[in-house]
DNA sequence: TCCTCCCTGTTC
DNA sequence: GAACAGGGAGGA
């Protein structure tokens, strides 16, 4: 489920293959697959492909256009969202939601797909304007590999646990299950605490605990759980260094002791009740 | 502030 | 054939 590095990592490994393109047409095949502020899909066509970038899971395509204003296209993965590209003309796939139609920089016609077997990922085509209404983006907390370790604390506010806090994405961007786990578990604190009774110093572990977490995913390609693949349809290799995610029941690899798995905010959370306290 | 819903494929 | 996976929207 794309977090933070495999976002990372999709913009990284997409970037080569759509630089300088220009979107010629584009085909919406499923309607919930549109995010309810975006412009029609077809105010692509014309605008070419500057730069691929991320804010969070966000992946951003930064658009040149005509004369208009700025258009950026917004992909929002969730859990099972994939973006590639193909060259000559593929069939849309059972999952395709979106095919995009390229012309590449030499002329080359290329297409760009967005599957999405659960379809919970978003497609949004915005102006500043649009984004700018759409509060989720302007809520969008800072940028974890961007933070000094002492702004988390201050952002760790009201009794709601730990984890919780971590996973909102206003407070900190980007950071989804699997990495809060991890991130908490190598900061060696419980996911259960309550977020403003973090002390200072574990704010500054929690936060360095992060940035190590996500630098040494970013480094693998990212995290491989089920659909999970790059723009070259490659897997991560993160998931083989969990310590706690997806290991519930299981020996706590530091300690030995039972990892325990519970439900917070509705979401799987393992931690270890020795080593995390 | 917490719960349910959205989706579909996989696992129990 | 039910439980589970899960980010965020929207409602209680």
């Amino acid at each position: 489920m794309p977090e933070l590095p495999e976002v990372e990592t999709i913009a990284t490994t997409l970037y080569p293959h759509v630089r300088g393109a220009v979107f010629t047409s584009a085909q919406l095949l499923r309607l919930s697959s549109l995010h309810p502020l975006s412009l029609p899909l077809n105010s692509l066509c014309g605008h070419k492909i500057s730069e691929v970038g991320r804010r969070g899971k966000l992946l951003l395509f930064k658009l040149v256009g005509q004369a208009d204003a700025p258009l950026q296209l917004v992909a929002h993965l969730r859990m099972t969202g994939r973006l590639f590209t193909a060259s000559g003309e593929s069939e849309p796939g059972k999952h395709t939601r979106c095919v995009f139609g390229l012309q590449a920089k030499d002329g080359e016609s290329k297409q760009l797909f967005f599957d999405d077997t659960r379809a919970f990922g978003k497609l949004l085509v915005a102006t500043q304007d649009i984004l700018e209404k759409w509060t989720f983006w302007t809520s969008l907390g800072p940028e974890p590999l961007e933070m000094r370790p002492e702004e988390l604390l201050p952002r760790l506010k009201g009794a709601r646990p730990l984890k919780t806090a971590l996973m909102d994405q206003s407070v900190i961007a980007g950071i989804g299950n699997i990495y809060a786990d991890e991130s908490l578990f190598t900061a060696g604190i419980s996911p259960l605490r309550p977020a403003s009774e973090i002390s200072e110093n574990e704010a500054r572990k929690l936060m360095d605990a992060i940035q190590k977490i996500l630098r040494k995913s970013i480094s693998q390609c990212g995290s491989s759980i089920r659909d999970y693949r790059d723009a070259d349809g490659n897997a991560g290799a993160f998931q083989n260094t969990f310590r706690v995610y997806g290991r519930g029941g299981k020996e706590c690899k530091k300690c030995g002791a039972t990892l325990i798995k519970i439900k917070l905010g509705g979401r799987a959370t393992v931690y270890c009740p020795d080593c995390q306290s």
